[in-house]
DNA sequence: CGGTTAATTAACTAATAAGTTTAATATAAA
DNA sequence: TTTATATTAAACTTATTAGTTAATTAACCG
């Protein structure tokens, strides 16, 4: 996996992280009150790994208050995911660019058989 | 992993596949097409993995043409990145809502203490 | 038909990921 | 100083991922 985009492509592919982020976005919050929602589900160290997936990504930040680990979302790492789905954009926003290179390819591909209008 | 969009961002989480589909927003290519940069490095058995990846994922569609297959870009799986990214855009792109944010969950955990004004 | 090209399947290995339970650390509080 | 709370570390298990090589399928072409 090894660089930056992929690894925090991997920390986003975990529907805990992701619920985690969601939480941190409405503020700060202790290692226990994120983990709240899930010790039906898994146990607090399962949760503590899941923070240290999300922080080597770069996706949140911990630090020290007392016996607690406050956590904050960092969201500068999701906007080099936003970043690289730019270029894609133009494929879902209803884009001209789109159909056209669709077409081009299409027509090359096919120049020397005769039926090209009949698939989908 | 399971859902959806957890799948869809294991597929993303690597350069291989990520270049993969940057090559298909060029338009279509077979699958021999789509491995050649990438031969030096792994082998077609690989690469059709990583195809086979991205097709669950849904970011790609694979039809037949003879004995090519040619693989096209699905952006809509895209879509769905792009939605969940959506509500934390707000955090990169200067908004005062996240300053608000956190700035309350600051003073609250520091109610106790005085100084609440300097970091960063 | 026989050979070539395109792609996949099978069987395997090695590394990583996600979870577990038990134990350890560190701070606060009585 | 003991005890409780918050969190992490260690050791382990299981499943998944990413790759390999060798064999197979399928279609075309001379």
């Amino acid at each position: 996996m090894s660089d930056q985009l992929s690894q925090t492509f991997a920390a986003l592919a975990d529907p805990t992280r992701r619920a985690i982020l969601s939480k941190l976005s409405l503020g700060e919050a202790n290692v226990s009150d994120l983990a709240k929602p899930f010790l039906k589900e898994m146990s607090l160290p399962a949760v503590t790994k899941h923070l240290k997936v999300l922080e080597k990504a770069g996706l949140i930040t911990k630090t020290k208050e007392a016996q607690w680990r406050p956590c904050k979302l960092n969201a500068e790492g999701l906007k080099d995911v936003s970043d690289w789905m730019e270029p894609y954009k133009a494929f879902w926003e209803e884009s001209f660019d789109r159909l056209d290179e669709y077409l081009k390819t299409v027509t090359n591909k096919k120049k020397k058989r005769k039926s090209h209008g009949n698939k989908k």
